[in-house]
DNA sequence: GCAGTGACTAGTA
DNA sequence: ATACTAGCCACTG
């Protein structure tokens, strides 16, 4: 088997997200063989190892939105090279499910 | 090994 | 709609 990390699992699955289109921290952990781990994706990301070019900003929570609470301004940032990319924030700041690469489920809750 | 932490999620109030 | 809670699991000290 594949003696890779968890990290890397996540890092190859985010490197496949199409420029134009995002997936949630739960979905990249099932693709990647982790269902559940949500939150170690988001901590992969924060992780990231320099010299690697990892679209992490393609990443957002299940709401479609930045989860990012950092001051850092790293929000910010996440969404302006979503924008570049043509990703498009609708009036709740969230993201369409088209804009979605992967997307079995979603609750009718909006609006 | 334990306690605290976190770029998550789903459920409940 | 928001606020809080519980479950989740790896990393850090």
């Amino acid at each position: 088997m594949k003696s890779k990390s968890l990290y890397a699992s996540f890092y190859e699955i985010i490197q496949k997200i199409p420029e134009g289109k995002v997936a949630t921290y739960g979905q990249i952990a099932s693709l990647a063989g982790y269902p559940g781990y949500a939150r170690q994706v988001g901590y992969a990301l924060n992780s990231i190892p320099e010299g690697v070019d990892i679209p992490w900003h393609r990443v957002i929570n299940a709401r479609g939105m930045i989860s990012i609470k950092k001051g850092g301004g790293f929000d910010d940032i996440q969404r302006l090279m979503l924008e570049e990319e043509g990703v498009i924030f609708d009036s709740n700041n969230r993201i369409p499910l088209s804009t979605f690469q992967w997307l079995p489920m979603y609750d009718s809750h909006d609006e």
